[in-house]
DNA sequence: AACTATTCATAAGT
DNA sequence: TACTTATGAATAGTT
């Protein structure tokens, strides 16, 4: 019987918390309602039970939706509508571009051209024409590079060929003039093997990367070079 | 002194309104507080007195902005969050791909091929040959429909022509014959202008407007027929 | 804003 | 869960 003032604080018994939650939840839904009557407010109160159950009250002349949406306008985090206006605006426009860039590309892969006219049919063949002369330069001018890199490759693995056989060369005499023991023994191995053809050309591509070439790298990276289709 | 029930109903009396007002609105919170606190449960309150003026007590341990969230997830209405971050998602796709769009339309007008590979430019190279004949294929056809169209027209205006050459004749006849004046003078007129040259095919183009040629629709409204250029 | 008579809310008990 | 009741809290009307 309400007797001695109530403290403040988590009611702990779980029975007790949930029969005064039941009471004081009536209690307040009722107080807001007719606060929201007597002095004709705008008011919203939603409340969460701890077993997540939804209990709301909202001014009869407007829901919970509005009264939501004017406190976000009015405590500054009207983020969300803003953003949502704005976001549709920019999805309409990107939409309309986005079709209209699609448009063009059919047009320009020759297809769908019935929307044209003449004249914009005889546009797009010069288009066309220009942008398949430009691509062919491209192309042109990729495979001389390539061409040309490959010629530089060459130049450089011949060079390191003949030197490598020079050294070899060298090697070999002083094994043969000192008739010592080698300071590399698979290199002497490698060596003889390859001599024995008497052609200082004759690495296979495998001994060529072991011994690392590494060329002026000027154009090698550019685009493609490392694919050999086409 | 608080004497006799209170009737739930709108204070006519604004001052009375304003202070009930002031001290209910006082009682209202603080009594959420206590529910909030007692029954350790999730709770918003929002007041908007008549002013404008916006009060409102959360839960401390989540703002009020959670409650809203979570407000709008349980009650079904989540359309802003969900939509936000739909939005988002598509946005992001969109511009995704309109880039991609942008980029691909920039090669196939033959500009910034730095990205390409050899084997990409060639595909390019073949895809734009095959756009460039479509497009001529198209732009002979226009042409070809344009030049059937022009002769059809042609053809039925000389018609029209020789048939109105035979009734002015026949005015003429009558007119000389009898001695009567015309029925029409402006046609009169008009038609003796023309046979002086003893043609009739000697109509200008306006004139032929005038008579209003209807020829047979079929191919006359074909996109880009009323266009000269080219 | 302070006071006070009155109604109201509700904790605890049934 | 619902009713009862004693008690303190809230508040309408007044100062």
């Amino acid at each position: 019987m309400g007797r001695g003032k109530i403290e403040i604080k988590r009611i702990e018994n779980t029975t007790n918390r949930q029969v005064t939650f039941s009471k004081r939840r009536g209690g307040l839904l009722k107080k807001a309602h007719e606060l929201s009557v007597l002095c004709d407010v705008e008011l919203g109160l939603i409340i969460f039970s701890s077993t997540g159950k939804l209990f709301e009250y909202s001014t009869a002349s407007s829901s919970m939706r509005k009264i939501i949406e004017r406190y976000q306008k009015v405590s500054g985090s009207r983020l969300p509508e803003f953003d949502n206006k704005h976001f549709f605006c920019e999805m309409t426009r990107m939409r309309n571009e986005s079709e209209k860039l699609q448009n063009n590309m059919r047009h320009m892969m020759g297809e769908d051209m019935t929307s044209l006219s003449v004249s914009e049919v005889h546009h797009l063949e010069q288009q066309l024409e220009v942008a398949v002369n430009r691509v062919r330069t491209r192309k042109n001018q990729l495979m001389l590079q390539q061409l040309d890199n490959l010629r530089r490759k060459e130049h450089l693995l011949e060079e390191q060929n003949n030197h490598l056989c020079r050294l070899l060369a060298v090697h070999q005499s002083a094994v043969e003039g000192a008739a010592e023991p080698m300071i590399d023994g698979h290199f002497g191995v490698f060596c003889q093997a390859n001599e024995t053809r008497g052609n200082p050309l004759h690495f296979t591509s495998l001994q060529v990367q072991a011994i690392c070439v590494q060329p002026t790298q000027a154009n090698l990276h550019e685009n493609g070079m490392q694919r050999s289709e086409l």
